[in-house]
DNA sequence: CATGTAAATGAAAATGATTTTCATTTACAC
DNA sequence: GTGTAAATGAAAATCATTTTCATTTACATG
């Protein structure tokens, strides 16, 4: 199965075009990386990972390009409280789907969860569609995080 | 009624004691401001609000008590995109008691609301504990959020 | 109620993520 | 192929927050 975002697919420069802008090589390698990443790479981990094969491609273009995925609604940002954004592409390449963050306070640790993901999304389109009526507010997205210690750092 | 953060109240000194911290000028001036504050103020918000009466007292300060308060578990801190904390009392003044945000992206406008909240709550729970359970998470809150396009952004 | 001491403070400097500027390069419509 | 607007990279700027450090203050103790 081959994914909507792989190397050979035209898929993502159409979708540059589609959206007014042109495809580019740093543009390609930005996409790359983050369709390979498992985590929550922040910019400066995807200039990392790109300027190893890719090492003309400036940290500037990096944040351009994700403003440019996240505006186009393929990637998401997050802020998981350490004073940077992580990004993570909307269709992750592990299958993991639609899910939710488990944020440890005490060392960074994220974890995805998938888990009671269905009951959240069905109270969000709840409540979504009655705030909508309520304020008049076009609503667009919605962020669910848990906060709390994570097993390796209770033990300690 | 007397807020129990009111300005002459020894709550606020003994929850500062009781946290090993010294009441001091600055934090009650920082508190007094927070807790008649109907907003969601910044630091510097708060700062310049303390200031017109205390012109001594220092931004660096501000950082340092909503820092405290945070952990005391008296404020909350949010992120709503914009590139600064907010900061909310944990128990507000207006009687608005435990309430979500909704954000509009287009000018940053918040609306706190309480329907649904219930709903919301009781959700959280169940996840809450299954989450606990299954990560071994000992979690100690949470965050939701709706972000979207507010009625006067619309009609533009 | 004085007073010693650790905690708190404020000003200035440092930090660090992100954004802007601007001269150069590149994608792609023609 | 070529012109042109868009994209790029390097360096500088921005700006919220944190750190440093010399001074001030809260308050436990006598």
């Amino acid at each position: 199965m081959l994914s909507s975002f792989g190397k050979g697919s035209p898929l993502c420069r159409g979708q540059f075009r589609g959206h007014g802008y042109r495809m580019t090589v740093p543009r390609q390698a930005v996409l790359d990386v983050l369709s390979k990443s498992t985590g929550h790479p922040s910019a400066e981990d995807i200039f990392l990972e790109v300027h190893k094969n890719q090492p003309s491609i400036g940290l500037t273009t990096v944040y351009r390009t994700l403003d440019i995925l996240v505006q186009m609604g393929i990637a998401f940002k997050f802020d998981f409280g350490d004073g940077r954004a992580r990004y993570e592409l909307v269709e992750g390449p592990k299958g993991l789907g639609h899910h939710h963050h488990l944020v440890c306070t005490n060392c960074g640790r994220i974890v995805d969860y998938t888990d009671f993901i269905e009951d959240e999304v069905e109270l969000l389109k709840r409540v979504e569609a009655g705030l909508s009526e309520k304020f008049k507010f076009n609503i667009k997205s919605h962020l669910i995080q848990f906060y709390g210690i994570c097993d390796r750092c209770q033990n300690i």
